[in-house]
DNA sequence: GTATTTGTGGGGAAATGTGGGGAATATTCC
DNA sequence: GGAATATTCCCCACATTTCCCCACAAATAC
């Protein structure tokens, strides 16, 4: 599968139902079954996991132990807020209440790809989020990808 | 077996029913016969294992050496509180009095899926177990998934 | 400018969760 | 032992939520 990409907002209906932005649509894979596993993202966002990745994913969490008390802590955590969801008709999914509240959002998403999964963030969330790192894009390109 | 995910709070009846979500139900193997085996969780809550996966704790717990004298503990606290509950026809299961007791669980209950089994909490409980953890989401996945 | 794709809204059918009745089975008490 | 009582199990009924489809507006492509 080609990295998920891009960014988008877009409206969340009294439904609670989101639209995926097309581009992102088109970079699944037909085993992807038009599915995700959403789940608790890391710093105030959902994760969306596509159908394929999430299996990898559950596998890692399959591969550890049940008697490690952090262990099981982070299985209940990452388990217990997932949920899978399909793409309707229209290419759009249903948020869970849940996640919905976790992520502070209200009528409005902003959706981005983020290389294996597709991150939905509030708006708002996102901006503050931004303002609290303190490297700038410079810096963190050369910590993390080793510029020096 | 996809694993078994999700969070809900059901009700807990007059009877002592609490229906089991529809969502893990549809996670469930047909050899699994709409059975759980129901014994003492970790951490203040019931664990709920699918007929087939109890088997396989079984076969653990059988593989225990009878002549350690730790062993022959756990066994027994393990096996005590074990019994098999089916589902109604309304996918419900009844909660043994001693294990709802042991939860602390009165009119409501928190039923969360985690990976190979599920677990009942009492609300209350989960909040106060969620509260008592000393690492937040990030810095558990980070420890026990590896990510430095 | 027209045609196609993309995003948004809503209505009806089906599934889900909850309560309760009554028969069958077990338990208690005399 | 037998009657009274309690418990368990299986069924039906209803309210609510979820799902799936249809319709239209906006944006993009040609």
């Amino acid at each position: 599968m080609a990295g998920l990409k891009g960014q988008a907002t877009y409206a969340v209906d009294a439904k609670g139902r989101a639209a995926i932005p097309a581009k992102m649509r088109a970079t699944l894979a037909p085993e992807d079954n038009n599915t995700f596993t959403v789940t608790r993202g890391f710093e105030t966002c959902i994760f969306a996991y596509p159908l394929n990745t999430w299996r990898q994913m559950e596998r890692e969490i399959g591969a550890l132990s049940g008697y490690d008390r952090e262990a099981r802590t982070f299985t209940r955590l990452f388990m217990m807020w997932a949920e899978e969801v399909s793409l309707d008709g229209q290419g759009r999914i249903v948020l869970p209440k849940q996640l919905v509240s976790y992520a502070g959002i209200k009528d409005r998403v902003l959706i981005l790809g983020a290389y294996d999964h597709i991150e939905i963030w509030a708006p708002e969330s996102f901006s503050e989020y931004l303002a609290a790192q303190e490297s700038d894009y410079e810096t963190l390109a050369a910590r993390v990808m080793g510029g020096q």
